[in-house]
DNA sequence: CCGTGGTTACAGAATAGTGCGTAATTTACA
DNA sequence: TGTAAATTACGCACTATTCTGTAACCACGG
């Protein structure tokens, strides 16, 4: 894939959203802090390989702070920036906005464009 | 991987905008109705077949109305249904998002403002 | 033959999951 | 008392799955 040096926000923005991951990861994190082992509680389809690998996009992106405290066993734990705080409320906009429009998208009433081929006779 | 019957709608709201395309497709068909050449030509990375297969998702989403019209050479016009042009605003916020944020998201920085980055170019 | 919108077939790239290893301390238990 | 096992948050290597791209083909009127 060619690395275009996209001129419009809304690429990048989707770069790092992308995925089935990161939104979700910011649905569980906007209740507060969670460890790393939290979070894989909060959804066990994720592995572990990838939940750390999403954890460091969203924490390169500025979304995510990580903090690890010294010590054994290893304790980690994330929270959301003050960025990915104000993230939050569009996620949840889209989240609304496929609930509000559910019927008008799944009934496709929207107009007479019948015209499906009529190749028929 | 299992087909989880995700119980928050963020998810499937990703399911369908997640990638690079769906949004962008989004960004052009804001502006009116285009047709499948005028898409390619629009955004000339994405390959004929992807296209096609994006614009199949966003049409069964309900976001996206295609409209074939009879008689060669073939011609089918591609335009936003209602639900899609719903979108378009929440779209455009992510991407207002990412342009507001991006000291607090690049500096880390989350009390002070200090130097901000010169795009000199 | 060309151009349009689309599909299929195959190949290669990207992404995701599995399982093992690691570190220091705590606990388990004969 | 000694040793083994558990804990936590990963990294690494390998495999499985999925995604994307390329190329070819179809339909048809001109």
């Amino acid at each position: 894939m060619k690395d275009v040096v996209s001129s419009c926000p809304i690429e990048e923005v989707m770069r790092v959203l992308s995925g089935r991951w990161p939104t979700l990861l910011l649905y569980y994190l906007k209740n507060g802090t969670k460890r790393f082992s939290d979070l894989r509680r909060d959804n066990p389809t994720v592995s572990h390989r990838i939940l750390a690998l999403e954890l460091r996009k969203l924490e390169e992106a500025g979304i995510v702070r990580r903090t690890a405290h010294p010590g054994y066993p290893l304790r980690v734990d994330y929270d959301l920036t003050a960025p990915g705080l104000k993230l939050v409320p569009l996620i949840d906009a889209l989240g609304g906005w496929w609930e509000d429009t559910e019927d008008d998208r799944a009934g496709r009433i929207s107009s007479a464009v019948e015209t499906k081929l009529v190749a028929a006779e």
